[in-house]
DNA sequence: ATATAATTTATAATGATTCTAAAGTAGTGT
DNA sequence: ACACTACTTTAGAATCATTATAAATTATAT
């Protein structure tokens, strides 16, 4: 129930000091037996709720931030007004619900492997993402 | 070379009053061979060059969402602070090149059709888009 | 314990987008 | 041509997510 100090190696071999609000952060990201995805306004509120002393906005910005560079979080597109992370951060695509605004994972059986026919000089591809946008039925 | 009564009668049939800020639009977007991926800023910048006299930037704003609206542009989704739009309507998929933040259409031969093999109840697709990020090789 | 660099924080700044409400214009009918 | 009305444009304000700033706090090494 404790993963409390993994996380603390977690961050130090990343070269991250282990501080309150990350740890903090950490737990409420990591700690759960499914990946999920949220932006920074969902963990800011959840945050508010968990912890007993707030944590800035900015830290959170912050924390996101060095968490995705060190790729513990992947972002998803999905041209929208605010970020999406994810903590699944395994190669993988994803429903987007236009009702409810939920992304919703695809795992890599769910959708066939995808070759590009096309190539351009002097570049290469760094990622494949597909989003399929779903909507209710009538 | 003037396909003003074309636009014109495009409006109109669209319902939309064929202003001289709207056919000025159109023209910029709709009067080229190829189909082309903007940003607001973009044609703001093309537009203040282009016309004697002044389209506001609400007019702008408004005037690309009705066109959006009406059909006539695709808005693509890139995960990135600015919207990027698309005068190609057709179902396609992009190459995002991250060093340039350039959209490059890829054709539907360029890619594979894709089969979604899970299905959620009382959902249907409403589109599938592929991102394809390349960037510089080394 | 001290020193140093990393981190957090409140707050301001930025930038894209949307809103507002007043002024201007196009289409319709006279 | 004139007037009426609804639609459109416009400048500017408001909003909202995100980033920047710079001072206070904290973690770590010595
Ligand atoms: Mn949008
Ligand atoms: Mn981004
Ligand atoms: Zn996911
Ligand atoms: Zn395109």
């Amino acid at each position: 129930m404790d993963n409390n100090s993994i996380f603390i190696e977690k961050l130090r071999s990343s070269g991250l000091r282990p501080t309150k609000q990350r740890l903090e952060i950490c737990k409420l990201l990591f700690n759960r037996k499914k990946t999920f995805h949220f932006t920074i306004n969902d963990i800011s509120k959840m945050l508010k709720n968990k912890t007993y002393k707030k944590i800035s906005l900015a830290t959170i910005y912050n924390t996101v931030h060095s968490f995705k560079k060190k790729g513990y979080l992947k972002e998803i597109s999905v041209n929208s007004d605010k970020s999406y992370f994810d903590t699944n951060t395994s190669s993988h695509h994803h429903f987007l619900d236009v009702n409810t605004n939920e992304l919703i994972d695809l795992n890599n059986e769910d959708v066939d492997n995808i070759k590009i026919k096309k190539n351009l000089p002097g570049k290469k591809i760094k990622s494949i993402e597909v989003l399929v946008k779903i909507e209710n039925n009538n």
